[in-house]
DNA sequence: GCACCTAAACTGGTCCAACCAGTTGACGGG
DNA sequence: CCCGTCAACTGGTTGGACCAGTTTAGGTGC
């Protein structure tokens, strides 16, 4: 482990925001926590400007992300709307939520990731034994084989298991199930680690991995999608303790 | 039918992107399509703004928006850096790709967002049925009810079954489950309409859409799953045929 | 009195020009 | 050869001006 790590187990590396990321921030979790209403009209950008004490252009950019999350509606000479999330956010919303804290209860969003995470990942290693190419196959395997040799090290592991997963759902040959899976890796990642504890048992199960591997190897569809689902379905059941939780990361 | 909406089947709204909607819709094309290289340097704000012959500030809001997606890494100081979008862009990027056309094969990403949509619908029906509200069962028993009287006229069926769908969403108190499935309904609505003769089978089955109902009304997990799984992998089998690619809405 | 049309007062969109704040790399002294 | 220094990048921020739509209040005609 590296030195920075080390420390890094003991301090919390400096927040260096950008104004507009300030803005934005602020503004993304007055809407998801309800603090603006959907089709409440936001306050002009100037007058934004002015209560966050920033330039116009911070706030623009900030509006920007806003709108590119699906949070307002914002529209030339009209004033700018604020959207149900609810009905318009995408899955990235997540990954922001996740980071911002408490706007909303940070232990459920984890459960619903990892709830969304057992779902399309089985069906994702279904895919993947049915139409891999034999290139993945074979980094899926060998990335199996790797897997058990960090043995008890359970950060390695947990990067490992990364690995494997983004090879299965990229053997699927489905877009979606690729973003989603990026979507829900980096949302976890920023909560903070997830409940080790919880997935203790998934990650150390070295012969699970390798019998999903197997299992995608010799094409074998439902074989792969019950051995995935083994390995995913446990930290679901198994009620999350959460972390403290850490501060956000870059 | 109204006047404006007869004359939009022959016409097409003027496209009025902003000027950075178009610098970023550029990039965006370019890096998905691989003209970028991850890990490559783009140009300066400097000189990108000197090639699109516009000002600063709309190539910055563009990257803002690019790093709201995760194609871009921008790091004051140091250049801005091309991210793998396989790697690093959420689910999200499916709605921008489905609008921008062709940069991917639109029929390929129609199919995996269908079959995205079944894995999540399906688990998310046994949620629903699980653990859902008063309130939203009986908004959900009153709209697959409602969903009949529509019957011939499949462009309201799809609105009222999106409708339904969201209530399951909802029911399933699954967040993750809920942003996802507006990544997916955005995304498959701005490709145009998706193929209407694959889903019309799934669209006319009223009777399947009542069961769901009913099964999560009575807390049947395993039921709902399965009149779930019913409708929704109905299309996701039959080849989907595209329709010609409309153009992308606002 | 009511409907309509115009115009001023909003809204966001774009531009220019300057300067601040980090990063990088080349250059020169140790 | 290594290392500190500084100049030349990079993005970040600011101010102000003006353009381009939308909204609304007010006036005009019926």
């Amino acid at each position: 482990m590296s030195r920075a790590t080390l420390l890094r187990m003991t301090f919390v590396p400096a927040p260096r925001a950008s104004v507009s990321d300030h803005v934005f921030g602020q503004l993304r979790d007055a809407i998801v926590a309800g603090r603006h209403r959907p089709d409440e009209t936001l306050p002009g950008e100037r007058e934004l400007a002015a209560a966050f004490a920033v330039n116009r252009h911070a706030v623009r950019e900030a509006l920007r992300r806003l709108q590119q999350l699906g949070l307002v509606r914002v529209s030339q000479g009209g004033a700018t709307r604020v959207l149900d999330w609810r009905v318009h956010a995408g899955l990235d919303l997540a990954l922001s939520l996740a980071r911002s804290g408490d706007v909303l209860p940070v232990e459920t969003l984890v459960r619903d990731m990892l709830e969304m995470r057992a779902c399309v990942g089985v069906d994702a290693a279904r895919l993947c034994a049915e139409r891999a190419d034999t290139d993945v196959v074979a980094a899926l395997v060998h990335a199996a084989e790797e897997y058990g040799t960090l043995a008890p090290d359970l950060d390695r592991m947990a990067e490992a298991n990364i690995r494997i997963w983004r090879l299965v759902v990229l053997g699927s040959g489905n877009t979606a199930y690729q973003l989603a899976f990026n979507s829900l890796v980096a949302g976890t990642f920023a909560v903070g680690d997830v409940p080790p504890d919880a997935r203790a048992a998934e990650l150390l199960d070295v012969a699970g991995h390798r019998r999903l591997a197997a299992a995608v190897a010799s094409g074998q569809g439902a074989a792969a999608a019950r051995h995935a689902r083994a390995l995913l379905t446990a930290p679901v059941t198994t009620p999350t303790t959460p972390t403290p939780g850490r501060e956000a990361r870059a």
